[in-house]
RNA sequence: GCGAAAAUAGCUCAGUUGGUAGAGCGCCACCUUGCCAAGGUGGAGGUCGCGGGUUCGAAUCCCGUUUUUCGCUCCA
């Protein structure tokens, strides 16, 4: 466990010296789970962008891509279930440590007054047999008529301090009925905070003629909202997907691990619709093809599993994880979810607009059921970072940092490095990059012996080096090194062109799935 | 959110019983070498996370705060 905390912490640090991910606004002592990518880092992950973007919508006849804005109609949450999901008082107790809402609390305690109650009902009930009168006794027993009234004071006094937001008062109330915890059994409690998981801002500039929204937690109702918007125009035909990429907003209430719990964070998803009845059948069949879509990077098999659901969340029928070898543990990268109807459903009901497609071989109208594949780029990005961060001893003795990120996801796919600064040698490199810039990001550099310049690009994951020496003068050849195997090669400049594509494009890459 | 640990140069870290900040690597310039890091000379870069307090004097002691990591918890 102590090598993994150091093997992360050296991931992170590298990432910051070179040019991947910093702590956002760091000047400023930074912001809680919020991290910004510099230049390597927003190059690579564009390319995990578009690798993903390449095999689910460019290969895809049958899915199309959108992109929905950040801000939606408020009522959108409502029916998505978040409003209620996302938003709750808590209360902690200190001593076992354990989270409670803070309404649910005080409402149990009334619910414990409700049995008192219903003990006299009971006793009474013995007591006086058949002839007994419940609405009488209920209004005219003291004892009953005390817990009545006092039930209908803690309820009452609750709702309007939740109403008033008045977090504190509710706090009181605990502390005055001294609930205990039902664990420790101590009464010593946190303050009462009210979480709620959506961030929340503003549409108008006049804060009279203001109206509350969400960023959204979630880029999926972006597309359900947008069902058949995107299935007339395309006029696409069940089964078909409409896929997404874009910034999610979760106020975590713990936010950690570097990258792969943020605050604000960049969703990759796609929703399925299908007939219903085939939701098992499309369930599986996309499980299979994105993990195939893992394992054609070649971060290596034995770092990835399924991780199947046993409690589903309340709009799923089946659910399972793409898990990844983190540093820190297997972790979810990507999630499946069988999603049912309930989204278009709800959206149906809460818009009033019919959302429904009609299917010409059944002859008939209905609401699709939905798979939906959703990967966080974040977390794809932190997997091939992680997992490219190596130490290497080599055979001479000394020893080289790697990163051995896939070429096809590489921020800069070649250096093209003078062996010497003078002699014209610098003007030919220069030459060779003007040609290459125009297919790959490259990149020069002539400062330092060029085995040093070696190991730079390395430590930066540039999976090509071309080294222009005064033979290339000659015969127009130069050589290539491999970051790998740090094997070289003699090749012409003409065939440099060819030999870079072969290894960074991604229609070999996804081929290999 | 609770608990623990940490924060000193771009990175990794040292800094003794309190006495005005150092190293290695990196970076920049020049010279030298020239196919797998660690040649020479010179240089830039730090109000020691931030704010208070104690003290003649604080990187060092105390309090608060921010950020990070770990455990628990929460979320999916």
């Amino acid at each position: 466990m102590a090598d993994q905390e150091l093997a992360f912490k050296k991931v992170i640090s590298h990432a910051k010296e070179y040019g991947y991910v910093v702590q956002s606004s760091e000047i400023y002592d930074g912001l809680n789970a919020v991290y910004d990518y510099t230049q390597n880092g927003a190059a690579l992950k564009k390319n995990i962008r578009e690798y993903w973007w390449m095999a689910m919508v460019q290969l895809n006849e049958n899915i199309v891509g959108i992109d929905a804005a950040i801000l939606m109609h408020p009522t959108t949450w409502k029916a998505s279930g978040h409003v209620d999901a996302f938003n709750d008082p808590l209360i902690d107790n200190k001593d076992s440590k354990k989270r409670y809402r803070a309404d649910v609390l005080v409402e149990d305690y009334v619910a414990k007054l409700e049995d008192k109650i219903n003990k006299e009902v009971e006793k009474a009930e013995s007591r006086f047999g058949p002839s007994f009168d419940q609405k009488h006794f209920m209004v005219t027993n003291p004892r009953v008529m005390g817990y009545l009234e006092r039930s209908r004071e803690i309820l009452d006094r609750l709702a309007k301090s939740l109403a008033a937001e008045d977090l504190q008062d509710v706090r009181n109330l605990i502390e005055e009925l001294e609930i205990t915890c039902p664990i420790s059994g101590s009464r010593n409690w946190t303050e009462v905070k009210q979480f709620n998981l959506m961030f929340g801002t503003k549409l108008g500039a006049s804060a009279d003629h203001s109206m509350d929204l969400y960023l959204r937690p979630e880029t999926a109702q972006g597309i359900f909202v947008n069902f058949l918007n995107v299935q007339k125009p395309g006029r696409l035909k069940i089964p078909f997907g409409i896929a997404q990429v874009g910034k999610a907003f979760r106020n975590e209430i713990v936010a950690r691990q570097f990258i792969f719990r943020m605050r604000e964070f960049e969703q990759m998803e796609m929703q399925f619709f299908i007939r219903p009845g085939s939701q098992k059948e499309w369930y599986e069949r996309w499980k299979d093809l994105r993990m195939k879509w893992h394992l054609s990077l070649g971060l290596g098999k034995e770092n990835y599993r399924f991780h199947d659901h046993d409690k589903l969340a309340h709009y799923a029928d089946a659910a399972a994880d793409i898990e990844f070898r983190f540093p820190f543990g297997f972790k979810e990268l990507e999630g499946i979810h069988s999603r049912t109807d309930f989204d278009l459903v709800n959206h149906e009901k809460y818009s009033g607009k019919k959302l429904q497609y009609f299917d010409p071989e059944l002859n008939e109208s209905y609401v699709p059921y939905v798979v939906e594949t959703s990967i966080g780029l974040d977390r794809m990005f932190l997997a091939v970072l992680s997992n490219s961060y190596m130490e290497e001893q080599l055979e001479n003795g000394s020893s080289r940092v790697v990163l051995r990120i896939p070429a096809v996801l590489a921020p800069t796919k070649a250096a093209v490095l003078p062996l010497v600064k003078k002699d014209g040698l610098p003007e030919c490199a220069q030459k060779i990059i003007d040609e290459l810039k125009w297919e790959f990001a490259v990149q020069y550099d002539e400062k330092d012996a060029v085995g040093r310049r070696y190991r730079r690009q390395d430590a930066a994951g540039t999976p090509f080096c071309i080294t222009v020496d005064h033979q290339t003068l000659e015969d127009q050849t130069v050589t290539l090194r491999h970051r790998d195997s740090m094997e070289q090669e003699r090749i012409q400049i003409k065939a440099l062109q060819n030999t870079i594509h072969r290894a960074v494009d991604m229609k070999y890459w996804l081929n290999s799935m």
